[in-house]
DNA sequence: TACTTATTGTGAAATAAATCACAAAAAATC
DNA sequence: GATTTTTTGTGATTTATTTCACAATAAGTA
């Protein structure tokens, strides 16, 4: 079993260039269009390829739509996932709205909150109870969460959600919530982001040697 | 030189837990204290401590105020780090009001669109013609820029950052750009993030075994 | 068909990161 | 003030990840 998350990561990329290539109507690639293609060497493509069993043909590359067809299913994208979203604030609503998740087969069916005056049940992305969400969460049979709520809420709703039975969720709260055994976390912290990148652009300004 | 990003994220979250824990009244820490907070071992604290220099006393632990000056030192936290944004669509809008960025030092100074109809040069924060972003970044000597604009005008955009003498990047655009010597690129990719989640809880589901 | 060329696939080697384990030292206790 | 306890700091070790390098082989060419 693969563990390691940076080469599932990169695999999203693949996918992703892969869609741009196709588009741009090339039928077969090689391994080093695709490590330009996503800033890694070819070796590592080749490698990462091997880990997941994707092969192509020697002298010939490998062929976009198979390798597409390989890599959804090894990403479960074959069938529409359900995603709930806790809070709807400025970012649960930046959520709601982006379109980007549809086209990648990820669908949020209800959003919850706290804040009576934001319910709205009758929506196409219904806004409901945050206290009903574990029982949303058991009826609808969902597995992954995202949770934008403020920082002194997100440890509840994530052990709210987990014992509900969700297995993944994307927290964008400025807290590292706990991993819990059967249920993975994903943190997404944008002052950490912009942090880092301050840390990096200082050294850069006085040494002018780049990361990596 | 540190060049480990895993380690300067680490940091951030310390500074963080840190900040928590002097909230709570707390005055000294103790290397496991931490490692519990942001879910590692405690000598993987001690060992980073150690490459930044951070250090403690023994059996007396750490100073939280202390540990925090030097963080935010280390960080470049001293001053306001003023930052500039392209793109005024609905994650831009939510970044721009975003609060958690001022209380880390971090400011938006001004946005970026080449939608006339979100000109806005009066605005607290002004939302000025994309094409003015060069010029802008050289006559405030801004280093840090965010790009929240679709795929399509993404590496124009950093390109266009960067020659204006922009040294970090933090994109959300769905398309990882390429690093450039002097400059920094930090790619947050929101259907990655849940790619790779759906990934993992389906390897839960499957065989009932955690990531790490 | 034989020969040349280009590209994969993968063990081996190198590099990077995390953990271990323990000496050193400060605080607490007797 | 001697002894015990606790915690740091770090070199050594282990584990994980990336890169190297080249045999195997499919495609192209004559």
């Amino acid at each position: 079993m693969i563990t390691n998350k940076n080469c599932i990561i990169r695999l999203s990329r693949y996918k992703n260039a892969l869609y741009r290539l196709k588009d741009l109507g090339f039928v077969k690639v090689f391994s080093d269009n695709l490590a330009d293609a996503i800033d890694v060497t070819s070796s590592q493509v080749r490698k990462d390829f091997s880990i997941f069993g994707l092969s192509g043909n020697k002298r010939g590359g490998y062929k976009i739509e198979e390798l597409l067809d390989k890599m959804n299913n090894i990403l479960g994208k074959n069938e529409v996932q359900k995603v709930i979203l806790a809070g709807k604030g400025k970012l649960g609503t930046a959520l709601i709205k982006y379109k980007g998740f549809e086209k990648e087969g990820i669908r949020i069916v209800a959003c919850f909150d706290n804040d009576p005056a934001k319910l709205n049940p009758e929506a196409d992305i219904p806004v409901l109870a945050l206290e009903d969400i574990k029982e949303f969460i058991k009826k609808q049979n969902i597995k992954v969460g995202i949770i934008a709520v403020p920082e002194a809420g997100a440890q509840s709703v994530a052990d709210e959600m987990i014992s509900g039975g969700i297995k993944g969720i994307l927290n964008f709260a400025p807290i590292k919530l706990k991993e819990k055994e059967g249920c993975v976390i994903n943190n997404v912290n944008l002052e950490i982001e912009l942090e880092n990148l301050i840390y990096f652009v200082n050294i850069i300004e006085k040494t002018k040697v780049t990361k990596n």
